[in-house]
RNA sequence: GCCGGAGUGGCGGAAUUGGUAGACGCGCAUGGUUUAGGACCAUGUCUUUAAUAAGGUGUGGGUUCGAGUCCCUCCCCCGGCACCA
């Protein structure tokens, strides 16, 4: 009987679709089924009984209460058509969905419509959640979350207490950028070309103390990873130029008649003989010490001054304008060239940051632009030590490669070939040594702002006093040692087995900010009175002086110390949003546990392991041991045990059994967003889920195992925006066509990894095809069992090869070629007198990720049991892929000479395929007038004539 | 300057490991249907040519029987970094 039922025909009339026909509402038609969906809860995962656990994930975004927009329609329909797709494969999918509701973005619209933050979120959630559903995607609306919501917050607060806990929060004074308008500082990611990422207003450097959390200790791992990462490329390659790596050596120069050694960094260490003066920024600490008279200079003390001056008063931006004259004045210092003896002058100039490197450069004129600008305004000597395979003049600066001259000892050598040889010949003379540099700088997150999670620290005036800190506590013992331990290998490249070979302690001591050193006073909000509430207050507008409203508010910020007991005021700032969302994907896999931020082992796997630089061989090795060393019987430190088991230590065995199971679904195994967060959300999640691992909280250091970069909606070629007045509002169109029309069209317009033109004429073309494919699919007549099976050869090819194709394309989220695909095949559906069931079924479900409604009703017509979108994903039959015609190559004796087309039956026989060889136009030279003695034919390959 | 990505009709864009360039859609043209408009249906649509035929994937070269695809030169566009030593 299932034979009988599987040649079910049916004959379509194309010409009849008019209005006596059943007509197509796409409106009933997806209320209808979301209603069901939802009744259902057909798209809840079943987090711990999945058999193939697979983890979708799209960006969450923000929630403005102007709604969706169709940009949103775009990415989040797209992210759920991959998702459709794997569920019919057969995965255990989980999508779900949540708000990234606190930050400067929800708080700045709630400010420009005169709203409370607390009471806009609310209006906001509640819309968003609603066009969410209407927009048919198959998320688990079961597990949402919300960054502030108190039950997430809770563990964003925990997350920074765990940071500071292993030094990697702290709070300095440091020059920062400071947006007049948001009225907050910023990170550097959130500065684009000296400008707000938010608002566009340009920022300013201000000096304040704030909270960092030291992102830069994890430079090294987060560039070492990148080549690994399923990674769209151009992701890769912005994270990569924003850690900035350069290698080189940093060598010591020592000043005249001072024992005072200055340090410089270089990426060519080749040119060192072409040294002739040195250069060190106004900011470097050598400046200080002339100008106060600590080292006597001959230089004049008071032009020195003018020029610091002149140089704070200049803005950032001027600072860095290309092209702008080089200025410098001449420090009154000389020093010995290591090498030669020579005596060279120091030189105080703006074009060297201080910021970067050691603040202090070696000036080689003759192979570095800058430095040639500077040295010909200000008579510098020039000495050329590469030689030019250019021939260029000497008057001129050439960077370029070649052979050193005038090198004594490395002449002959040449760059950048034999860098190594000149690096390791600088250490061995004890001049310098190999150090990395890293552009990345650390994470400031405090927010003078009021919508954002308050930083859970308290400052005890009273300790701070006696220079007491939590990490003069007992608790934090061993990772004061773990920290010291640290310090050491500041030095980019310092071997874990060779501590002896730490270059400079006392120069990096200087340098670090050492939590211990400057830390007075602090404490982290002990764990078990998080989470701290963000109180409800009605000013709480941005006050612009460095200060954050809560600041007014003595009922929020008076507290005790919990070291001593005294009076104590807790932080005021907020964190910044991107905290928020730097570790929501792993939430969502506990949104239902308050006890546990996400699921984590309840054992303490090993103790905090330094971040950077370690070799991943030696890393790994350390925690096996400490794997197995975390039995009852531990040895670990008693600290870090609690530290770890605050929250889980007396779980019983069926708890373990179920984070265990949800651990598989991490790391995610798909997550789409948007090219704009590369340097932002993308290296934040991946510094905090490193973190986590090497605190022992998670067990994998990458969180996204594949990213996948979608396009902009574009319209009239440029991003749609309110103040162009592009915008596309989703509503009317969703109204006109139906949401499965408008999927299907955003699915069409383009790659999903490239921007996309929005042209609304482009939606009616998609809106025929899909009453095109209502009509097939109802419209039709003689719809009776057929015993015979009318699928031939060719049509079973044709299907196969739609099924193979499309396959292959959702794979890779190539969605635009899948539906032109699809189209083909519904131009061949057409031609058709009678459709199978087979093909009916096969295609609705290929459908049903682009147009899931049409789908789900088409596939209850053809009678099928619900749902489609749990239906097993057709496989293609490779035995009816094989095709009419190949090409095969032609030798003439081992030669190839021709490539040929054979149809599949001549190839049968050799007589055949001789004549058409010998037919053949580029053949003729060869065969003409020979006689084959042999064919030797390798099926599917080659054919060789022996002659 | 350095690092990525790309350059194909009037438009968005297709082309497995090199194998009939322009799939699919938009737009346009002609015809049908319709009181009209819309909608729908049919046919056509890279260029030159009446047709056969020839040319054609930013530029110039190369490898190959065969190149949008591989190699080299240059040009242009998009994104990231940038007085970063």
């Amino acid at each position: 009987m299932n034979k009988q039922k599987n040649t079910q025909v049916k004959e379509k009339i194309l010409n009849q679709v008019q209005d006596d026909k059943i007509k197509y509402d796409p409106k009933a038609i997806t209320l209808k089924w979301q209603a069901k969906w939802e009744a259902d809860k057909l798209y809840q995962t079943d987090l711990e009984n999945a058999k193939k656990p697979y983890y979708t994930l799209m960006m969450f975004p923000y929630p403005s209460a102007e709604g969706l927009h169709i940009g949103h329609i775009y990415t989040f329909s797209g992210a759920d058509a991959f998702a459709r797709y794997k569920r019919m494969q057969g995965n255990d999918v989980f999508l779900p969905i949540g708000l990234d509701a606190f930050g400067i973005h929800s708080e700045n619209y709630a400010l420009k419509i005169g709203s409370n933050p607390v009471e806009q979120a609310k209006k906001s959630e509640a819309n968003f959640y609603r066009q969410f559903h209407a927009i048919g995607n198959s998320f688990d609306w079961s597990r949402k979350l919300e960054t502030n919501d108190p039950n997430y917050y809770k563990w964003t607060q925990w997350l920074f207490v765990q940071l500071f806990k292993h030094g990697l929060a702290e709070r300095k004074k440091a020059k920062v950028n400071f947006c007049p308008s948001c009225k907050t500082v910023l990170s550097d990611e959130q500065v684009i070309d000296g400008k707000c990422e938010r608002c566009g207003t340009v920022v300013e450097k201000r000096d304040l103390e704030q909270w960092f959390l030291k992102i830069t200790e994890y430079a090294q791992r987060l560039l070492e990873n990148i080549p690994d990462l399923n990674w769209s490329e151009k992701i890769k390659a912005s994270q990569s130029n924003w850690i900035g790596k350069s290698e080189g050596a940093e060598i010591e120069f020592l000043i005249f008649n001072f024992q005072f050694p200055i340090k410089i960094f270089t990426t060519r260490p080749d040119t060192l003989y072409g040294a002739t003066f040195l250069v060190i920024a106004p900011e470097h600490q050598l400046v200080n010490k002339i100008v106060k008279g600590e080292i006597k200079s001959t230089g004049n003390i008071d032009e020195i001054k003018d020029y610091i001056k002149q140089v704070q008063n200049n803005t950032e931006q001027d600072r860095l304008t290309e092209g702008k004259e080089k200025t410098g004045v001449f420090s009154g210092l000389y020093t010995k060239h290591p090498l030669t003896n020579e005596q060279l002058p120091i030189w105080i100039a703006d074009y060297v940051l201080g910021t970067y490197g050691t603040g202090a450069i070696m000036a080689v004129p003759a192979h570095d632009a800058r430095d040639f600008e500077f040295a010909k305004k200000y008579n510098l000597p020039i000495k050329t030590v590469i030689k030019s395979e250019a021939n260029l003049s000497e008057e001129k600066t050439h960077a370029g490669n070649g052979e050193i001259i005038n090198s004594d000892g490395w002449n002959g050598l040449r760059y950048p070939q034999d860098k190594e040889k000149i690096l390791a010949d600088l250490e061995k003379q004890g001049i310098g040594k190999r150090r990395s540099t890293y552009h990345l700088r650390d994470w400031l997150i405090s927010r003078q702002r009021y919508w954002g999670p308050p930083i859970p620290m308290i400052y005890c005036e009273n300790c701070a006093k006696e220079g007491k800190s939590w990490f003069a506590s007992a608790e934090s013992k061993p990772t004061i040692d773990d920290r010291k331990w640290r310090m050491g290998k500041e030095d980019g490249n310092l071997k874990i087995d060779n501590p002896s070979s730490i270059f400079d302690l006392q120069h990096l001591s200087s340098t670090v900010h050492h939590p211990s050193s400057n830390m007075a006073g602090w404490y982290p909000v002990p764990e078990e009175q998080l989470p701290v509430l963000l109180p409800y207050i009605e000013d709480f507008k941005p006050l612009g002086t460095g200060i954050s409203p809560l600041a007014n508010h003595p009922e929020f910020y008076e507290t005790v110390c919990p070291e001593c007991g005294s009076k104590a005021r807790r932080e005021t700032d907020v964190s910044d949003t991107f905290l928020d969302s730097s570790w929501y994907f792993l939430r969502y896999l506990a949104t239902d546990w308050e006890d546990m931020p996400f699921p984590t082992s309840n054992v303490m796997l090993n103790s905090f392991q330094h971040p950077n630089e370690i070799p991943k061989k030696i890393l790994n090795q350390v925690q096996d041991d400490k794997k197995i060393a975390a039995s009852p019987s531990s040895s670990a430190p008693i600290s870090l045990r609690s530290q770890a088991g605050s929250f889980a230590d007396a779980q019983s065995a069926p708890r373990n059994d179920e984070i265990e199971k949800r651990k598989r679904f991490l790391p995610v195994t798909i997550y789409i967003g948007g090219a704009e967060h590369a340097v932002l959300h993308l290296l934040y999640a991946r510094f905090m889920t490193m973190f986590l691992k090497d605190a022992g909280y998670l067990d994998f250091e990458e969180p996204f195992s594949r990213f996948f970069a979608h396009g902009l909606i574009i319209k009239d070629g440029q991003k749609m925006s309110k103040s162009k007045g592009n915008v596309i509002l989703p509503d009317p169109l969703i109204e006109k066509f139906g949401i499965d029309t408008v999927r299907l069209y955003l699915r069409f317009l383009g790659p999903f990894d490239q921007s996309g033109d929005f042209r609304d004429t482009g939606v009616e073309g998609m809106h025929r095809f899909v009453k095109r494919l209502w009509s097939l699919f109802t419209n039709t007549k003689n719809f009776e069992p057929r015993t015979e099976n009318i699928i031939d050869d060719k049509r079973m090819t044709m299907l196969n090869q739609t099924i193979k194709g499309v396959t292959e394309d959702m794979e890779e989220l190539h969605f635009n070629t899948a539906i032109a695909k699809l189209m083909t095949y519904y131009n061949f559906l057409a031609e058709q007198t009678e459709i199978s069931l087979d093909e009916a079924k096969a295609y609705v479900q290929m459908l049903a990720p682009f147009v899931p409604h049409l789908a789900e009703e088409l596939w209850e017509r053809l009678g099928q049991p619900y749902s489609v979108h749990t239906s097993e994903w057709q496989t293609f039959d490779s035995k009816m892929l094989v095709e009419d015609e190949v090409t095969i190559a032609i030798q003439v004796n081992g030669k190839v000479r021709a490539d040929l087309r054979f149809k599949n039956n001549d190839l049968r026989n050799e007589k055949m395929i001789e004549e058409m060889a010998r037919n053949n136009e580029k053949m003729k030279k060869y065969l003409e007038g020979q006689t084959v003695k042999k064919i030797i034919y390798v099926p599917g390959k080659v054919i060789n004539f022996v002659i």
